[in-house]
DNA sequence: ATAAAATTTTAGACTAATCTAAATATTAAA
DNA sequence: TTTAATATTTAGATTAGTCTAAAATTTTAT
């Protein structure tokens, strides 16, 4: 059947191909951390599974975008369930999400979404596809979009990463918050916002690129 | 590390251990559903890691054998879980638990068993140990051991397999209930209930072998 | 005590998933 | 348009976990 380790390839070219025009073999290689000759070798048992499109071009096939989107769905719950039900952080959830994604029981991804109360969105402020594969859609933009003076909500994080998450803490970062941008400097891409109308916070354009906003003007 | 492989292994070994005096290669393979020859080769490895005393007497070190009441307790955690939280039935949750259990975080664990109120016993009436390993009493006996004539509560199956619980389901038999032994066959080793002072049941002794009892006088 | 039966181990092979090193193929530069 | 750099594939090994068939050992019966 379809083991752990096929389910993390594909998920990793899944979440490539969002944003990737063309997936590569080294771009592969790189965020599974294995070698490109692993890769390459693996490419050939997706094809054989119709997991994959071609070998050349790396696309997943229904069936394999399918199965990325369960596994992702299944992800998210978990995350989300870990944090409202189990008091979890959510610096906390990614590591332990990886395992519990894998398990296999569609009654029980379906019993745990009930339970949740089919969130919309994962700790992280993430889209969680319903169990036909569709996301809901967020109409979310990057920070680095944002228009100096015009308020937005801060609504996601472009990454679950311990540390970059432990540092939105520390400056007191949170979903939900009302952000308005004080300024954008064109020079280094850092961003000077005003959160919930009390604190300033400055962003360095490494973290400006992994926050995502809503608008939200004041009424 | 350790495999989850490897973590069926010492489950396998630590059951055996409860109820046979010595464990056999062959027994091993007939509960792990391998060849002896595959057992035999992972007896080996799971000697190297420390997990087992010796090749010949194959008895659980002091690692091993808190590994397996770790993913005992993970098991009936979960099992617990997926019934009372999620609605499952008791014939529903054994597979399921057998991924659950690999899922290694004891921070998961804990909290779970938290959010649960640390129960003593799973769907299934089975003992959880706590986190060091220990088991709490139950004072059970198989209802083999039961005197005609007496009063006592049905409290644990000694199987969770699917159709044996459904038999259970059938009968309208329940954890919890009162039992008063009628009669007790010695030809066949089957049993005469009656149910809650309500319902007569007949029970073949491949069925009686399978359930565990307190004593539970009336008041 | 020896033979027969049962159990266990070893030998050799297979698959999935990985690696390094070498060979190809592709893309970019000069 | 050749050459150089980069990317990909192939070749050959390795490890975990499994198998069957054969050899060795242990247990049981005569
Ligand atoms: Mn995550
Ligand atoms: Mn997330
Ligand atoms: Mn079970
Ligand atoms: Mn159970």
């Amino acid at each position: 059947m379809i083991s752990t380790t096929i389910e993390n390839y594909i998920k990793a070219i899944f979440y490539l191909g969002e944003t990737a025009t063309n997936v590569t073999v080294s771009a592969v290689a790189e965020r599974m951390q294995n070698s490109p000759a692993s890769v390459s070798d693996m490419l050939r048992r997706l094809y054989e599974k119709g997991l994959i499109e071609d070998k050349n071009n790396i696309t997943l096939t229904d069936q394999g975008s399918f199965l990325a989107k369960q596994i992702i769905r299944k992800h998210r719950l978990w995350e989300t369930f870990l944090v409202k039900t189990l008091d979890f952080k959510w610096d906390e959830v990614h590591s332990i999400a990886e395992q519990l994604e894998h398990v296999q029981s569609s009654l029980l991804t379906e019993r745990l979404a009930r339970f949740l109360e089919y969130p919309e969105t994962d700790p992280h402020g993430d889209p969680i596809p319903d169990k036909d594969g569709n996301f809901p859609d967020l109409s979310i933009i990057p920070l680095s979009e944002s228009e100096p003076g015009k308020s937005y909500i801060f609504r996601s994080v472009a990454t679950d990463a311990k540390d970059f998450l432990n540092h939105l803490d520390n400056k007191g970062l949170q979903l939900g918050q009302r952000w308005v941008i004080i300024e954008k400097e064109e020079f280094d891409g850092s961003v000077k916002l005003l959160v919930d109308d009390k604190n300033e916070v400055y962003l360095s354009e490494k973290v400006a690129k992994n926050l995502n906003i809503c608008s939200g003007e004041l009424d």
